[in-house]
DNA sequence: GTCCTCACG
DNA sequence: ACGTACGTGAGGACC
């Protein structure tokens, strides 16, 4: 039955990953309706599976076949060189199960199967060519990796089933400019940024090309590198030779892999119908266990249409009841120990860790300790950084008994962090990857339980790691203030007893792994992968980034003008004494109240719940008209509003090291998916105000540069006008028309050519008021008319833009049936409250009305920011701030326009192609040495 | 800690 | 009948 391999044999040599890859980008995340397991990629691989089979049975049908795939991240080319495939970004979390799913549906199909410990695929499949050329045989690499290209020709073809093209010898020459026996050698000066491959900088594959076919060869290119005319060339050459020659052997293929099959073992077989619709029974793939079933001629098995089983309830139950036994956490202080725990990490391909520092603040803390869990129950703490005495780990303190040495433990951890093939999952990763970044380790492959939960269940709860403890896990942590107290009396961690700290560290890793695990099946259930995976999960590194960067503010500018203001005050309280006929203290809107409603006798006091005066400055504006102090008091609070929170506090804000003001963004702050600011917050940094706007003067760019600020141009209202489906309003846009304007004409019949800015003022209150969830009410007071007037408005308003009332109307009735909104990214927010009677119920209609408005503009300038990064690599420019619709970036001089193109570019195209907008986007841009200047 | 007020989109 | 524009964070007063 068994021929041996020889002359007349065509051996197809599938790569398995590409099959892989290529199946989970295809298809949208689907998962087994019993359970919810994603299942997206191993029913595209079988499909692609399926119909290569099929499409290459005929006259030059395969007689051998096997599909070879990766094992293991560690290969023979990392002992060589540790930074190899660094730079790989990490497996998405619902791929990471499908693997072995891929290997079992391979073996389901009866096709050969292999791979081997140490070896990439590649190497596998070179070794295998070089085996049945010697032999007299053919061979087609289905792939399109450039890295096989190397082992075309003499009977040995590259199949793209991506773009169904055969690569041949031509192929190769017009890819590389060489032919394949040189590949290598122009690889190997190329270098290769997705592997990682070091390669001769300033040359690409072109000029490497060049070069061989001029040479002849890489050794006698390197050997005769003095020859060459350009001087950086040659100087590089000459230099970088040993970093060239190791590059080589990166790239080269082992043909001599040490196989445990022949290739007799690869003989086609036709599949075991039974086996292989099985398989795809198990995997509930309906319509190809059908189509399969048809093509074998056989009976396909019933696929029951089963109702999801309760999550998980087995698997659930198993480990919700491993109990928080901190007996079971260890302290780690031999290096020893921390190795074998790592080679258990390295193994099963994730781990759970924590930090423990001396700040919150990123900028300013020094690591104390690690913590780590590699499951559920299981943890260590390793300490590093703890301290006696006074003093801090740097300066003056004695360092604790019973630790490990801190670069000791950074130099074991550091190639673990740093390889993207090992999952590190964090709550909060952002604050940890800062801190691993100040002892210059770039963490890569993350996960993130509080985005996870942000995904999962934004507006039903916080995503603090407390709070999903204590909801998701039943288990109360120990409060950190146990350990460190609080208040004035607060100690930082590193003073903290280093078995307390184990107990508390290593819970919190404990923790932090059984919330990843009880996470993971919910996104997919819960239909948010795509959201976790593409707009919370990649927006971490770049927030890390802009957070470091900080943006320079001028001290005097800001100091000066604190002066300014506090003279300012000084006048306008005198004054205010004198209209009160006594002091008081201006800045209490308690004792304000009383003077004007009590003492003075203003008419329209009015109590609040709290049964104080309602002091606020639509109030106070109102009293203006008939009395002199309330004006005061607003010119007061302005100014008190200007020094307290920005010219005083700002300078607070300095960083002593960097001389920036370094913010921090929460990612999971808003509900709808805005970010948010903090420490400080500049997101509020004033702008409307002459007086206010001027602290932007402050923010400034170095010497050199330039602030460029890229801003939406009406982003919600373009949303509004596409969701809703209002033609005049999407044409207005398309035709670049001033949209408050336009909106006035239509509701009013005002001509353009006759509008008066007090009508497209009021057109542009009730657009906004639309986005907000309009009310009679609201409108009236904004606006400063009678409320009847206002609903006036809004009926007129719906009368004309339809589409208008059926939105808010359908998104109300979609939140009562699902107790959640989407945005058009499928962003959930939860909306619980829309259930409730009574007033309440009003604020969550026009919260729900908001939210995929507000959502849907917020997904757009997270994707743009994902992308930015390196779409600006190559330009002298850094993104420092982004203000909901707005992102300000430092430029050096020469690049300013440049990067306004770029970065233009990737704003205005975020939404694609993920949704499609009928109304472009449009970026404004503006450019100037302050922020200011740059609006 | 909570309330009030006010800065931004 | 009720009280209302949506989403945030920070500072100061007051308990």
């Amino acid at each position: 039955m068994s021929t041996t391999f020889g002359k007349g044999c065509h051996l197809h040599l599938i790569d398995g990953s590409a099959f892989i890859f290529r199946a989970y980008h295809a298809l949208p995340p689907l998962t087994r309706k019993s359970d919810g397991l994603p299942i997206g990629a191993v029913s595209g691989f079988c499909n692609m599976l399926q119909r290569y089979v099929e499409g290459t049975a005929g006259a030059d049908a395969p007689t051998h076949i096997a599909v070879i795939f990766d094992k293991g991240s560690h290969t023979f080319r990392n002992d060589m060189y540790d930074q190899y495939k660094a730079n790989r970004e990490a497996m998405p979390e619902d791929l990471r199960p499908q693997i072995p799913l891929t290997r079992e549906a391979t073996r389901a199909f009866n096709i050969a199967c292999e791979e081997m410990e140490g070896y990439e695929a590649d190497d596998i499949i070179a070794t295998l060519c070089h085996q049945a050329r010697d032999a007299g045989g053919r061979v087609t690499i289905v792939s399109s990796d450039k890295d096989l290209m190397q082992l075309v020709g003499d009977g040995v073809v590259m199949f793209d089933a991506m773009k169904n093209k055969l690569i041949d010898r031509e192929g190769v020459e017009e890819k590389f400019g060489v032919g394949p026996e040189r590949v290598v050698d122009v690889q190997a000066l190329a270098g290769d940024s997705v592997d990682n491959v070091p390669g001769a900088p300033g040359i690409g594959i072109k000029t490497a090309a060049l070069l061989i076919n001029e040479y002849g060869s890489l050794e006698d290119l390197l050997d005769r590198a003095e020859e060459i005319k350009q001087p950086k060339r040659r100087q590089t050459l000459i230099e970088k030779r040993e970093q060239i020659e190791l590059s080589k052997r990166l790239v080269e293929l082992d043909c001599k892999t040490p196989l445990e099959f022949t290739l007799d073992d690869l003989e086609i077989r036709d599949p075991d119908p039974e086996v292989l619709l099985g398989f795809l029974a198990k995997m509930e793939f309906r319509t190809l266990t059908k189509r399969i079933a048809d093509a074998l001629d056989a009976e396909a098995p019933v696929i029951e249409d089963k109702a999801p089983t309760a999550p998980d309830a087995a698997d659930a139950a198993q480990v919700e009841d491993i109990p928080f036994a901190p007996e079971n956490y260890t302290c780690l202080t031999d290096p020893a120990q921390l190795e074998e725990w790592i080679a258990v990490i390295r193994q099963q391909g994730y781990v759970a860790i924590d930090t423990e520092t001396t700040a919150l603040d990123e900028m300013v803390a020094d690591l104390v300790g690690v913590s780590l869990s590699t499951e559920a129950g299981k943890a260590c703490y390793i300490p590093v950084g703890h301290t006696t005495g006074d003093g801090d780990l740097f300066g003056g303190a004695e360092k604790a008994e019973g630790q490990m040495d801190f670069d000791t433990c950074l130099s074991l951890l550091k190639p673990v962090l740093e390889d993207a093939s090992v999952l590190k999952i964090f709550q909060n990763a952002k604050y940890d990857i800062k801190i691993f970044q100040n002892y210059g380790i770039t963490v890569q492959g993350i996960a993130d339980t509080m985005l996870m939960s942000y995904a999962l269940y934004s507006g039903l709860h916080g995503h603090g790691m407390d709070a999903l403890s204590e909801r998701y896990l039943g288990h109360n942590p120990i409060p950190i203030k146990e350990l460190i107290g609080s208040g004035k009396s607060m100690i930082t961690f590193d003073k903290v007893d280093v078995e307390k700290a184990t107990r508390y560290a290593a819970e919190d890793a404990d923790i932090t792994l059984r919330l990843w695990q009880k996470f993971q099946p919910e996104l997919h259930r819960e239909k948010v992968t795509r959201v976790y995976e593409r707009l919370e999960r990649p927006l971490v590194p770049v927030l890390a980034q802009m957070e470091r960067e900080g943006v320079l503010v001028d001290r005097d500018t800001l100091s000066r003008m604190s002066n300014a203001f506090a003279q300012k005050m000084a006048m306008l309280e005198e004054e205010i004494h004198e209209l009160a006929g006594e002091k008081f203290n201006v800045g209490s809107p308690k004792q304000l109240g009383e003077i004007m409603f009590d003492k003075l006798g203003y008419e329209g006091g009015k109590k609040g719940k709290t049964g104080a005066y309602a002091t606020g400055a639509d109030i106070l504006e109102d009293l203006s008209t008939e009395h002199e102090l309330p004006g005061r008091v607003l010119d007061w609070r302005q100014l008190s509003k200007l020094k307290s929170t920005y010219t005083d506090a700002l300078q607070d804000h300095i960083n002593p090291d960097t001389g920036r003001v370094h913010t921090s963004y929460m990612q999971t702050g808003a509900a709808t998916g805005r970010l948010s600011s903090t420490d400080p917050n500049l997101q509020n940094i004033p702008i409307r105000s002459e007086e206010g706007r001027r602290i932007r003067e402050a923010f400034i760019a170095p010497e050199g540069k330039v602030l460029v600020a890229l801003d939406y141009s009406q982003i919600e209202l373009r949303i509004l006008a596409h969701v809703a489906g209002i033609d005049s309003l999407k044409e207005a846009f398309r035709e670049g028309q001033d949209i408050h304007a336009a909106t006035a004409s239509e509701m009013f019949g005002v001509p353009l050519d006759e509008m008066t800015p007090e009508v497209r003022r009021q057109a542009k209150a009730i657009n906004f008021g639309v986005i907000y969830g309009i009310s009679g009410f609201g409108l009236a007071r904004n606006l400063r008319i009678p409320r009847a007037e206002a609903q006036g408005f809004i009926d007129r308003y719906f009368e004309r833009f339809p589409g208008i009332k059926d939105y808010m109307d359908d998104t109300v009735t979609f939140a009562k049936e699902h107790l959640f909104v989407e945005t058009m990214f499928g962003r959930k927010i939860h909306t619980p409250e829309i259930a409730a009677k009574g007033p309440r119920a009003g604020f969550a209609k026009r919260a729900a009305i908001n939210a995929p408005i507000q959502g849907t503009a917020a997904d757009i300038i997270r994707r743009a920011m994902i992308r930015m990064p390196d779409a600006i690599a190559d330009l002298p420019a850094k993104m420092l701030l982004q203000v909901h619709d707005e992102l300000l970036f430092e430029v050096e001089e020469g690049a300013v326009d440049d990067l306004i193109k770029t970065a233009k570019d990737v704003m205005e195209s975020s939404a694609m192609p993920a949704i499609h907008l009928d109304v472009p986007l449009i970026v404004d841009a503006g450019r100037g040495r302050t922020w200011a200047e740059a609006h």
